[in-house]
DNA sequence: CGCTTTTGACCAGCGC
DNA sequence: GCGCTGGTCAAAAGCG
């Protein structure tokens, strides 16, 4: 393992092979990739996987492919970074409501600073495919086991002892920003929202989303930018332990027909997107960084989409 | 009727 | 210990 903050917290010790959203069935990374994936503008090579470092280097056709390899088009743009849940980053001093991976410059530079986040940590360990438990769960069961007069104050001593004693462990965590008006962006699964909170210095709510199928404890959390309204935050948490619903049932045109960014693409796209070992830089786009806000202005539409996306036009200078 | 969303309440963690 | 904040629960309402 490298000393790469990234690889540990993202790729926890699953290893290279494992992202959050495929669970760790290694036959799902040979899934093929589907035509759909193709954007007529920004075509998607197959065979042209690219690591991190080669996105970051590499040539505008590397950034195009990347960018249709998110699905990116008109409306939705999207940068991505495994989102990093230091201790530190719950502290309140942490007010930032909007994660902010700092790009010198928008390709050439490797290195990412780590956005701080207002999440508080999780309580949560990992186990087998997600199946985990959650202090919320203890608190469920504990619950549950309320009628119980009996042993009740001994169980509740036993769980807060376990509590206590297990070493907090942080779900693997995967954030986005997409640029979309839309909050919940379709990604082929399906999610019951279980909570909404008001952001400390947003006016924009975050929503929580849970995986409905079950046994699946992925969840997901939706926010928007304070700073930028036009950015959807969206957080992922835990591994699916199960399939795509939308790819089970064949209907998968829906997810890379629409113009938001589905975090349902290639697996092995994703694997040859992580840092690879002794790498101390990410990337994974370019959007959201100081070039983007730079690049702010009259002469280009935010909200405008199609070709005027000034993080997919300014990669193809004219 | 079953599933999802809404929303107020509750809890845990953290800083002071 | 207290207050603040994030995260979750769960009953009620909404929806198809």
């Amino acid at each position: 393992m490298s000393d790469n903050p990234f690889y540990h917290d993202y790729m926890g010790t699953e290893g290279i092979n494992t992202f959050p959203f495929f669970g760790e069935n290694p036959s799902n990374y040979d899934q093929p990739i589907p035509n759909n994936m193709q954007n007529p503008h920004h075509q998607f090579v197959p065979s042209s996987y690219m690591t991190l470092t080669e996105c970051l280097h590499g040539s505008m056709d590397h950034y195009n492919t990347l960018s249709s390899a998110f699905g990116m088009s008109c409306s939705s743009s999207v940068v991505v970074y495994p989102h990093v849940d230091h201790q530190d980053s719950t502290k309140k001093s942490s007010v930032h409501a909007t994660p902010e991976p700092v790009l010198d410059s928008p390709l050439g530079e490797t290195s990412v600073e780590i956005p701080p986040t207002p999440n508080s940590s999780i309580s949560s360990t990992s186990n087998e495919a997600g199946g985990d438990i959650d202090s919320s769960k203890m608190k469920k069961h504990m619950q549950e086991k309320g009628g119980q007069e009996e042993g009740d104050d001994k169980s509740k001593k036993e769980c807060k002892a376990k509590k206590k004693g297990e070493k907090k462990q942080k779900e693997q965590r995967f954030a986005f920003m997409t640029k979309s008006e839309i909050d919940n962006l379709e990604d082929g699964y399906r999610w019951r929202k279980y909570g909404q909170k008001a952001v400390k210095n947003s006016n924009f709510p975050r929503n929580y989303y849970r995986c409905t199928t079950q046994k699946c404890s992925v969840k997901k959390r939706v926010e928007r930018s304070y700073e930028d309204p036009s950015i959807v935050i969206t957080t992922y948490e835990g591994q699916h332990n199960h399939h795509c619903p939308a790819t089970l049932r064949g209907n998968s045109s829906f997810l890379y027909s629409s113009s938001h960014f589905m975090p349902n693409f290639p697996p092995q796209l994703f694997a040859q997107m992580l840092p690879p070992n002794n790498q101390q830089n990410l990337l994974i786009s370019s959007a959201y960084n100081n070039n983007y806000h730079q690049h702010q202005g009259p002469e280009y539409s935010l909200f405008g989409g199609g070709t005027d996306d000034p993080w997919i036009q300014k990669q193809e200078p004219s």
